[in-house]
Formats: structure tokens, sequence, C-alpha cells
DNA sequence: GGCATTGTCTACAATATAACTCGATTCAAT
DNA sequence: ATTGAATCGAGTTATATTGTAGACAATGCC
């Protein structure tokens, strides 16, 4: 049970968008360049969290990526849901034919009710708590350089 | 991020034993015919479950395997944590040369710290729940029947 | 002691998924 | 028109998952 580099990956990013967007669009090859991973690989991470709107992107010369929404409105949930195509636990079996008593039936609901409150877990924290920890954490940072 | 149908099978393997192991030891023969699971491929299941302490076993004849501790002592995450190498959001990578305000070190922390909410709410279910949970199923179906 | 029962182990094979690359193309600002 | 940028499809490699087969070891029962 882990979550993949692309997911990880992809909150890398939206943290660099984010952190860099008042200065215009962001492009991936900054992206690639800051955080040392390759930007045909950072395709296949952004694109899809494009189409699901989480980004926005110009085209063309002086383009990039644009947060959609703001960062508040942006959760981890959302993110792992778009790379990881959401937490499921339990397979897309054909749980209708089974007896009602099983023990499969018995675990498979208990998963299932696993999964939503992990769910409920990665929708607890945004993009916005991730922007005020980075500033927190570069806070320190100078503080101990001022020593 | 999914669950393994290995830490599912363990789920409904650990179920079993539970049901009937006050009938003598569990068979993995039972197990596999009862769940419609291959024996082969339990055993990959089984192993770990019995070298991890969950389980124990009678070799031999009349043999088979038995819960070595209280139900209500194997939470979720013990099962998870054998079948699924641990929940582990963050690779072992070398955080320690980071940069301490580098963006990459703050969705690392986010990880971690989402991996620990998430051990708890697996420890907060354990096998003596689902029995629970079986045999409420169970009640409520032979209400039915009555009906 | 011998035999049936049951678990133990090693090795392998088939998929499936993840991780990653390349090159040609399309779009839009200047 | 040029240039900087995203877009897209195809392909590759590596690793993990899922599953199988068969020889071996331990135990209880007669």
């Amino acid at each position: 049970m882990k979550i993949t580099t692309k997911g990880r990956y992809a909150l890398q990013l939206l943290l660099e968008v984010a952190l860099h967007q008042n200065q215009g669009p962001v492009t991936l090859s900054d992206i690639s360049a800051r955080q040392g991973i390759s930007q045909p690989y950072l395709w296949h991470v952004i694109t899809p969290l494009t189409a699901a709107g989480i980004l926005r992107v110009k085209r063309g010369s002086q383009g990039g990526y644009l947060l959609a929404r703001e960062p508040k409105d942006i959760s981890i949930k959302d993110v792992v849901n778009v790379l990881e195509g959401s937490v499921t636990f339990v397979a897309n079996q054909k749980v209708q034919e089974e007896n009602k008593t099983s023990v499969f039936m018995t675990t498979h609901k208990v998963w299932v009710e696993l999964e939503d409150k992990i769910a409920k877990v990665l929708s607890g924290i945004t993009l916005e708590d991730l922007l005020v920890r980075h500033r927190e954490a570069e806070g320190i940072e100078s503080l101990n350089f001022n020593i």
C-alpha cells in the first residue's frame, strides 16, 4: 500500500506552481529543472492534473501552467484520486452474487469503510496547508541564518 | 493506492481461522475450499502471517492453523503491514541531503504525516470487530428467515 | 514403525503496473 | 514568421503481483 512516484511528483509539482504562478505561468521545464525530474515524465503527471481541472494551461510562447482553483480548494485527496485512480481497497468484484453472511462480505464491508475513513484523512489537507508549511519552514530557516 | 489481493485474502483467511478454530486447527485446504482461493496461492498469504506471529501452526496429521493472539490484539494494520510491507508513501530517499526548505521536503513531511494518520485508522479495527460484525450479519439473516 | 495427513519450501511463469523516453505536432504570443 | 511552449502517441524497461508445480519435512494415528 503505497503512493506511487507519480502521486508524489504531482504534489511537488502543484506546490511549485502555487509558489511561482504569481510571476506568470509556470513552465514544465522550470518545474523539471527545479525538482530534478525529467520533463517527459512530468508530462504524464501534469496532463491528468490539467484534464481533471486542477491546473489550467496557457499554450504558446510565455505559456505554462496555473492553478485552476484556489489552493484551499485542492486537497490531497483530489491529487491522489487523479494520479492513483482513487483509493480502492476492493476490486470490482461481483459482490452482488455473494452470500450476504459470507466471510468475504464481512471483510468487503470493512475495506469499504476503511476506504471512506482514509478518504476523509486525505481530504483534510489542502495545497493551502502545504503553502503555509513551506513558508513557515522558510521563515524558520531564515531565522536560523540571523542567529 | 490499493490494497492488493494478498492483503484482502489475508483478512478473509484470518476471519476464517477465527471462526473455526474452536473446532481444532484450521487447515489450508479448508480455507482454500471455503473461500475459493487456490491452496498454493494461499500459502504466500499464510506464511508471512505465521512468520509475523499472528498465526501459529500445528504440523502433521490433524494439524492446521490457529490464531497466535486474541482477535482483539490483531488489527488491520498488523495484517496490512505483513502483506503490504507497511504503508509507505515516501520512498527510502536520501532525505538527509535535501535542503530543508525545499519543496520536496515540505511534501515529504506531509506524506509522512498522512502515513501516520492512516496507520491510526488501520489500528482502529481489529479481528474482534470483524467477528462481531460477522455474527451480527448472521443474526440479521436468521431473523429474516423467521419472518 | 509405517502411512496418511498436513504444513514448508524453492523455483518458476504469466501478467500487470510503474517508471520513464522520444520524436513529431500543434498552438499562441511577439 | 519565428519561437517558446504544450500535446500526443508509441515504445521500452523494470518491478511487483498473481498464480502454479512439485519435492520435502513433520506429526499423529494405527
